[in-house]
DNA sequence: TCAAATTATTTTAAGCCTAAAGTATTTCGT
DNA sequence: ACGAAATACTTTAGGCTTAAAATAATTTGA
């Protein structure tokens, strides 16, 4: 039993094991939560005071700066885990600041195709340098023989999330 | 060199060395940035569709659970890691809906009282419990004999970004 | 004592986010 | 061919979030 490498189901377990692990499940989701809010605080202020620039807005044009001749329009929430309406916005602000096109397909009329400028893809890369930059401060007491490690946990627990969702 | 367990300052890598740093750290981001989304937009979800009820209000729920004789509300945004801004209007309404009460203070009357009320603790308890069993049922498949591993680096990685932050 | 600084909280402006409903446009089934 | 279903996207309503300015009450210091 104490070799066990599968999951032991819920069922099988006595009220102790079951409230300890709850215990860690909740503690798990806490620092997973502290950590993320911590770093993207720190990463927001930061785009605002250096660029005036907000993380969705970042996300996008990283999106497109992979995509030379552009990304069809409905790629973006699926990539990014957000709605499509929050998206409308969003880009609406990065046509009229001239980082991005927004051009209607010829083949579908439904479809629009967004593509970042040579002024946009200019100025994204300055901000992803910096951005590298501020990870690397922040993450800079960390010891860099553990990030393989951690990495491979974070995967693992996002697919056991993702397989979580699936089930239903 | 190879054995070295402190953190190498940036400054003494070469090229490649930086370069793959700079990868390793944006990895770790990304990662703890789509679990935490990935599970805070089911818990969002079940919220709202269980209790009409949304995560900021559980979170200063939460707190108060804990204080039976009420928190000061300049507690709130430092626990919660929050502006104070933005909890006006969610306590507003957590007032306006029976779940706590908000009363002056005599002896400083900037300072205002925020406690749970027996309903509202009630209603915090039953969706405490569902919230408890949504991360078990989520992190399902997660081994959970390294539920204590991931907890401990997550930990330190916390640490780490505080420590950052702090410096200058 | 009393003006200035500090502290607690609210308000405002702007942006992000979702769910759900709405508008075109295309595709599919018959 | 043509109405129904599906797809791509936008709009709307409502809540969260921040930074910065405003309000009100207390404390501090000359």
């Amino acid at each position: 039993m104490a070799l066990a490498k599968e999951p032991t189901p819920v069922s099988a377990k006595n009220g102790a094991d079951q409230e300890a692990e709850y215990r860690a499940q909740t503690r798990v989701w806490l620092r997973l939560l502290a950590c993320t809010t911590l770093i993207e605080g720190e990463l927001r202020r930061r785009f605002r005071e250096e660029f005036d620039f907000t993380m969705p807005r970042f996300d996008v044009l990283a999106q497109l700066d992979r995509e030379p001749s552009g990304l069809v329009l409905g790629e973006l929430p699926k990539r990014l885990m957000v709605s499509a309406g929050n998206l409308t916005p969003i880009v609406d602000r990065l046509v009229a600041d001239g980082y991005i096109t927004r051009t209607p397909s010829n083949l579908d009329r439904r479809v629009q195709i967004v593509c970042m400028t040579v002024e946009g893809r200019k100025n994204f890369r300055r901000m992803a340098k910096s951005h590298g930059a501020w990870l690397a401060e922040l993450l800079a007491n960390f010891p860099a023989d553990r990030f393989d490690g951690l990495i491979g946990e974070l995967d693992e627990l996002k697919s056991a999330v993702r397989d979580a969702l699936q089930k239903p």
